[in-house]
DNA sequence: TAGACATTTCAGAAAATTCTGAAACTCGTG
DNA sequence: CACGAGTTTCAGAATTTTCTGAAATGTCTA
């Protein structure tokens, strides 16, 4: 691996921390490296920059392919496949939130659902049955909230991620507006 | 594994679901035997109940106590551990979100601040750091919400869950209150 | 302090994942 | 259609992770 230190600091850390994120250490590299390149990068470039073999760059790009992070690009008269990742970080985010649900919640959501169906055969079921009913649920009201939050505009979220906790203000005060509406119709503040 | 048919597809599905997760199987199955147990279970319980060795079911729960997702419990008289999962769904979701920000983003978040740090020594490192600053600003604002969010109890959490991106709407109504307060203050609403 | 009971540790076996090189495949071009 | 530039596939090697049994440790009781 031969590449400025600052980016190969960053590029290492990606492949360590892969196996955390549920990719492993060549995917992360890769991730890390077109996300910080300037230019896209065709499969030889990656050899090259991160020293392993040329399949392993093929499967990996692929792997982030189905994980939609990465971006194809083709420069006129060159059959090469360039790789990007998008510009925009609030659009990978949201990739990468989508995906992750995917992987990482959906099944489970359909196995508990298929389980909530059974009929239960026996006390300690029943009492099985009501726990995953309890998670099911939680997910549910996780996985609206998130489908709903993700119609947003960037703009929009980013002032929904400023306001964090204090939008609960907000809530007691519309509360307030709204009860005082019903007392008095038209009525003005306090 | 010898366990009531709806409960062992929950384990099994767990346990398959794990490695997605950064768990192990093991430590999948043996949480998600604990999550619709009524009762506590000790060690050779567990082994009984997913055929496995008992040095992995000890290992295993140590995992689990560094997520801090299971709770030993005593019984008078009897020298064993009994481990169970928190009641509360919410607060096993709270936990998992503490647990995995400390193990998925905040070493990323360190390695991105010390890099952050460095001068650049070429234009490709100016324009990687460029690149790292945006997604460092980016997970800042994300773990700001989330430490913001955090805070609130249940109730509130829900209630905000449950409202999503209609969110928007009150943020709306605020903002034309607020100007029409600045026009004429103490009017009242449209 | 011996013994019964319980848990933990750890070296190596077993299993799963990742990585490689070689061969196969694709596709535009002469 | 044969060639060359490029990509993909895949069997097996290398590596990593998980799991086990045996031994060590801990701790309460008599």
């Amino acid at each position: 691996m031969n590449l400025p230190p600052l980016v190969q600091s960053f590029v290492l850390h990606f492949g360590e921390m892969g196996s955390r994120w549920g990719i492993n250490r060549t995917v992360g590299q890769i991730y890390a490296l077109l996300y910080v390149s300037p230019q896209p990068l065709c499969a030889d470039q990656i050899v090259e920059a991160l020293g392993i073999s040329r399949s392993n760059v093929s499967m990996s790009l692929r792997e982030l392919q189905t994980w939609n992070l990465v971006l194809l690009k083709h420069l006129p008269n060159d059959r090469r496949d360039f790789f990007t990742t998008p510009d925009d970080v609030w659009q990978i985010l949201r990739t990468l939130a989508e995906e992750r649900k995917k992987r990482e919640i959906d099944p489970t959501l359909s196995v508990l659902r298929e389980i909530l169906m059974q009929k239960p055969g026996s006390e300690d079921e029943r009492f099985a049955q009501e726990r995953m009913a309890e998670m099911c649920g939680l997910i549910e009201r996780l996985t609206t909230w998130y489908d709903d939050v993700k119609q947003l505009d960037t703009d929009r979220l980013a002032t929904l991620l400023g306001l964090g906790s204090r939008i609960t203000k907000l809530l007691e005060a519309k509360d307030r507006i709204v009860s005082i509406g019903r007392r008095k119709p038209k009525a003005n503040g306090e």
